[in-house]
DNA sequence: ATAATTCTGTAACGATCAGCAAAAAATTTT
DNA sequence: AAAATTTTTTGCTGATCGTTACAGAATTAT
């Protein structure tokens, strides 16, 4: 059913390497030619296939988020609340120290951060952290029902605290920390999180 | 001793203008005719003032960091490690959350991100923390040698861990979370820190 | 084969970018 | 008052920005 001359490149591939371009660069410190040349295409097919740069950064962005998607389903499926907690921060710190070498370290909506020319990445950052930060609130709401955190528990509060961690461990990866130092953090952070029965202290 | 026409306008007043504008648009966001608009001066009488568009930008960081500068000191003058601990993660809460109205909430450094040019901002926010980091963990240290911290601690993990802390909370900020919830996110993550003799365990 | 359709490549568009040359204006020194 | 010095103002520079016309190439449908 598809009439016409056939695309001379893969999507997908040309979403990864304007990632790739986007994560060090910025969204406006990427120019369209670089964009370009790391994808392999000219302009006009650029245009064509994903409408304009900040289309091309909306799918990128998108592309990116279905990856952390398929970590957080992970996340939640653990078995109780400080489980969860913990894979979550680990998780963070793996995710972030190592980007498989294509990408610099760090979390590509914050690396990007407000440099966008509309309030684009700022609403999308606070949207995916509010998904993310909901899916851990639910899973610690149904812990405290089923005995697994204590009663007095702020299932909102302690979602509140670990995305923020999260958020503070990917800013030191992009500075540069290494993975030991990241999870050192991640263990420092969950001497907070609540045991079911029993408290933990850690000194370091 | 000088001669010539004298300057329309206060340095250190565009300075903060200028600040306003690289807060809300980043570096390359930040256009010259923005910056020279809100400076209330002609491009020429900038570049004879800082030398160039990121010749200003480092001097408005420099100016930024001197505030901080001055909080990091009044935070290391607190009696005991925990006290420290306590007064720079609510401190931070309290920056970033109140920018004093003139700026969007969060801290410039993260805002601007790595949207610089070359890698002057990442440089310069690895410079930073690293300050700040090493600070507190020479004050840890010290609380260590007089048994003002269990003789176990380490110093630099739990250093590290209130910076990764704070840069998290800076994110938050930005992302449009309150006052009310960033200070409830350092409660919970100074159980993490430990005190003098006691172990406080907090769950919510 | 021919028409219709879709993509690719070349080249260019107006707009905006950071930065600067030169003359007018305002001050100090002689 | 006149020379010297510094800043301000005006208007411009070449380069680069994101985006798009247009014509040729490659495919499917008739």
């Amino acid at each position: 059913m598809a009439a016409g001359r056939p695309r001379s490149f893969c999507t997908e591939k040309a979403l990864d390497s304007a990632m790739q371009v986007f994560w060090r660069k910025g969204y406006e410190g990427a120019s369209m030619v670089e964009l370009t040349t790391a994808m392999g295409i000219n302009s006009p097919s650029l245009y064509a296939a994903f409408g304009s740069k900040e289309g091309l950064f909306r799918q990128v962005l998108e592309r990116y988020d279905a990856r952390r998607q398929a970590f957080m389903e992970s996340v939640l499926r653990a078995p109780t609340a400080r489980e969860a907690a913990h894979r979550f921060l680990h998780g963070v710190a793996d995710f972030v120290a190592d980007t498989g070498g294509k990408t610099p370290p760090g979390c590509l909506l914050l690396q990007c951060g407000s440099s966008c020319g509309d309030d684009v990445i700022p609403d999308m950052v606070a949207r995916h952290r509010a998904e993310k930060e909901a899916a851990l609130r639910d899973r610690f709401v149904r812990a405290v029902a089923e005995g697994d955190l204590p009663a007095g528990s702020d299932p909102a509060a302690l979602a509140c605290y670990l995305i923020t961690v999260s958020h503070g461990i990917a800013v030191q990866a992009a500075a540069g920390d290494g993975p030991a130092q990241l999870h050192a953090v991640a263990d420092i952070a969950m001497a907070s999180f609540p045991a079911a029965k029993t408290r933990e202290p850690v000194g370091a």
